[in-house]
DNA sequence: AACTGACCGAAGAACCAATCTGGTCAGTCA
DNA sequence: TGACTGACCAGATTGGTTCTTCGGTCAGTT
């Protein structure tokens, strides 16, 4: 079976919102470019918002699916470091996701303003930052306790965002983005991890535990989507 | 002797800016808030970009002055950790400054995105920073060599940034400002310090270095400020 | 000589008619 | 029968026009 109708409606919308952003995307023209009539976008979704809101949840849970292999193939990526300029990278090369980091909300319009919609999105972020951060200080990588320290997420998510935010500016285009990625990873290191390198037992250890947590939020993230992104094998 | 004239007129002007922002604020009101007419406002600024761009500079100038006498007052405050707690601290107490910082243009309107104005002001800060931690390095108060890692700038600004721009985002309101200070403190000194205590004879050296730079950015900054402030004792 | 405020043109606000678009639903098609 | 469609509607948006405001000037006042 080729792509489902759903899937069709959605890759529409994600290239035309990319292209134009929220506002001057009309749910007419996101139908013609599926192929399909503009009532049948109304069979799937009961808004516009919530039609683009799929499409970025359906970019999260891409992102989900990714790292979820990374950390399978090495479970060194488990480390804040490795993990954040992975991401770090990743994100920058997609548009909408770079768009959403990047604080470019003009791409965006009423998309997230509009209470509900993004909120779930980064409430489950922040739940799941705090899960991984515990998962790591439970295996020595992580220097400070999560659970003695609340600002630890904070800590680490203030450390972070400036990475993504100068990507906005400009002015940060004078090194490449691999340099930027890396002066983030020691940023990171040095900040958030014991000085001693871990072992591989706990990083493979910490790796098994991280990996049912994304499971979790992967399918979390795809109950929320069309059926056929339900079946994906990450699930099983 | 009272406050000058021209202290009168940037007084006022800044006041308005605070409260209404540069668009809302008209040259006329300027000028009857001072208890002068519009005219004179022209005697002594050539438009009112500059006038509100000489707010900007003052307001610059006076972090420099309260940040020179805290150095003074105790040399162990030109640690990287040190110096931006305490300038993150002094920024959100100011409301101006505080809105530069978190990326509330809204209050600015065209006052920096027309270039030249904001073009010089930056510039200036760049280059500083980059001083800074020359000296930083030559006394032992830095990890790595700014010779020897162009990056290092960029990645102090990121590490910095991030706790800038989460003031502007919701949510950020419930840890106090403190806190969120000291987290900042902690991510600094372990990212970009070395692990060893500095000795005091080190960090009065540099101390002495820094208070000197610091004089000529200061007099760079009331160069282009009416004449009355190019009088401050921290020039001589 | 320092200062002022009436005055000018350009930029922006306010208004309203014409157009567009999110969402519905009676009807079509397979 | 049920998945699908597109004409239709009301409210939002746009574009064009008029009217007002404001940055900057300068002849005149103090």
């Amino acid at each position: 079976m080729g792509p489902g109708k759903a899937s069709r409606i959605l890759d529409a919308a994600e290239a035309l919102l990319r292209d134009f952003g929220y506002r001057k995307v009309t749910v007419d023209e996101v139908a013609r470019r599926a192929g399909i009539g503009k009532g049948t976008v109304y069979l799937y979704w009961p808004s516009k918002l919530e039609l683009f809101g799929a499409v970025l949840t359906r970019q999260s849970a891409e992102l989900v699916t990714k790292q979820l292999a990374v950390v399978r193939a090495d479970p060194a990526e488990v480390r804040v470091h490795r993990a954040m300029r992975w991401a770090f990278v990743e994100i920058m090369g997609r548009p909408l996701a770079r768009a959403l980091h990047t604080g470019d909300y003009a791409m965006f319009g009423d998309l997230l303003t509009s209470d509900g919609n993004a909120g779930r999105f980064f409430v489950g972020k922040i739940e799941t930052t705090g899960r991984y951060l515990a998962i790591l200080y439970e295996h020595g990588l992580l220097a400070d306790d999560p659970a003695a320290d609340p600002l630890l997420p904070y800590r680490l998510s203030a450390a972070v965002t400036g990475s993504f935010l100068l990507e906005a500016a400009p002015g940060s285009a004078d090194f490449a983005l691999a340099q930027k990625a890396d002066a983030l990873a020691t940023t990171l290191r040095r900040a958030f991890e014991p000085p001693t390198e871990p072992s591989p037992a706990a990083l493979r250890a910490a790796a098994d535990e991280l990996i049912d947590l994304y499971r979790h939020w992967l399918a979390e993230l795809t109950s929320s989507l069309p059926a056929e992104y339900s079946h994906d094998a990450n699930l099983r």
